[in-house]
DNA sequence: CACGGAATTCATCAGGCGTAGAATTAAACG
DNA sequence: CGTTTAATTCTACGCCTGATGAATTCCGTG
C-alpha cells in the first residue's frame, strides 16, 4: 500500500518535496478505469490522491485535459513493431496476442487502457483516443509492413478481435474467458490475428464490382 | 417523423387513447443508445417523449427499472438457433456473422444493442445484461448443439470476436470496418466464428495439466 | 533575511440530477 | 350521472457535480 495519502488538514503549501501531481495522476487513471470518464468525479479523484478538489483544477484545468494528461501512453508503441516482425512469420499472430495480453496484466498498464476503453462508450475525446489505439497504432504499422492488399481494414479487422477481447475479458469479465490463461488465449485467437494480418481474406472486394469505380472522383 | 410530440401544456390527463409507455421507452431506447445509462437523463427521455418528467417515475419506478423494461428484446432468440444449424455445416460461421450483422442493421434493434454495450462498460447491471447475451444467447446453445469440448470457452470466444466487431463498427465508428458491407466482413470473420465454434483449437487444456484436477473438490 | 512564486486548502456558486407528493384532468365503470 | 381509477403535470427538495477565487503556507532565489 502506498498509505492512503488524507488531505494535509492544514491550509497551505506542504513541507517538503512534493509528488502530488504523479499521484493525482494516477489517482485519475484509477478512477476514469474503474468508472469510466463520466462516472468517475474530480472529488473521488482528489480523495485518493490525498489532496483538495480545487487543487487537481489548479494542475490540470479542466476534467478533460486531466483525461487526457492521465492517458498519456507511458511507453512508445512504435518501438515495438520490429520487435514483433522478428521471428517466424507464421507466428506472428501469436507474438501480438501475446503482446496485447502482457500489456494488459501489466497492472501499470490495466487502469490507463481500461480507462480508454470504458470512457471511449460515452466520451468523444475517448474514442477518438480509442480509434488512433485501434487504426494507427502498431496494428496499422504491422499491417503495412506486411505487403498485403486492404492494409487497413486487416488492420481494423484484428483490432476488433483484440478490442472484443479486451471488452469480455477485463471489462465485463465473461467467464471462462476472464479466467483463461495467456497460452490458452494464444492458441485460441493467434491464428485468427495472422489470418487477418497476413492470410487469404477471399474476394474482399471483387464481388461488389462497380462500387469502387463509382467511388472514384473524375 | 413522428412529429416530436412537445408536452401538453395542460395538466391533468389528455383526451383520447395513449400511447405513451410505449413512446417513453422507445425514447428511452434512443437516449440510452446514444449515451449510456450514466449519460442518460430522465429529463431527456421525457423530453424525447413528449411527456413530463414525473410521468416516467410513475410508470417505472426509477431509472434503473427503466432501462430494463426497456431493454427487453423484441424476439425471442432461442428461436433463431434451429435456423442457424440448419444448412451446411462448414458454413455456419458465415451465417452466424450475417444473423449478427442483420441484428444490428436493424433500425429496431439498433439503439438497445448500441444502450447495452454503451452502458456495460460502467453500469452492473447492464453488464450482467451483457454477460448474459454473450456467454449464454445463441452461441452458448449452438456451442452445445456442435458437440465439443470445451462449448462455453467456444461460445465466449466467438462472442468476443462479435463484441469487437460491434464496438469498432457500430460503437466508436472505425473507419474502413465502420463502412464495409455485410458481404465482406461475412467474408473476413465467417471462417474465425466457424473456427472458434466447431474447428480444431490446439490443446486448450492438455498443456497447464494438473490445473482442472487441483479445482475439483474432494 | 526578504520577497516572489508555487503549492495547497477553504468556502462557495450555479447547474443538473433522480426522486417525491400533491393537484388536475379525463376515461372507465356501475 | 356519480364515483373510482388512471394519466398527466407542477413544484420542489436534497444531493452531487465541475468550477472559481481568495486565503494560507512553504520553497527558492537574491
Amino acid at each position: 500500500m502506498t498509505g492512503a495519502a488524507r488531505p494535509s488538514g492544514r491550509t497551505g503549501r506542504r513541507p517538503g518535496a512534493s509528488d502530488t501531481r504523479a499521484r493525482v495522476l494516477q489517482a485519475a487513471r484509477t478512477s476514469f478505469g474503474e468508472r469510466g470518464f463520466d462516472g468517475a468525479t474530480i472529488r473521488d479523484i482528489a480523495l485518493r490522491a490525498g489532496v483538495d478538489p480545487a487543487l487537481v483544477h489548479h494542475y490540470f484545468g479542466s476534467k478533460q485535459q486531466l483525461f487526457v494528461a492521465a492517458m498519456e501512453l507511458p511507453f512508445d508503441v512504435t518501438l515495438t513493431v520490429p520487435r514483433l516482425l522478428a521471428g517466424p512469420p507464421e507466428e506472428l499472430g501469436d507474438r501480438f496476442v501475446r503482446f496485447f495480453l502482457e500489456l494488459w496484466e501489466a497492472p501499470a498498464n490495466r487502469s490507463l487502457l481500461l480507462a480508454v476503453v470504458r470512457s471511449a462508450s460515452t466520451d468523444p475525446i475517448a474514442a477518438a483516443m480509442f480509434r488512433r489505439l485501434l487504426a494507427e497504432g502498431p496494428l496499422l504499422a504491422l499491417a503495412h509492413a506486411i505487403d498485403r492488399p486492404d492494409a487497413t481494414l486487416r488492420a481494423t479487422l484484428a483490432g476488433s478481435q483484440l478490442i472484443g477481447l479486451a471488452m469480455a475479458r477485463y471489462v465485463v469479465a465473461v467467464e471462462p474467458l476472464a479466467s483463461a490463461s495467456t497460452d490458452v488465449l494464444v492458441r485460441a485467437l493467434g491464428p485468427t490475428i495472422q489470418r487477418y494480418l497476413v492470410g487469404d481474406l477471399p474476394n474482399l472486394e471483387t464481388v461488389s464490382g462497380p462500387v469502387e469505380a463509382s467511388r472514384l472522383p473524375a
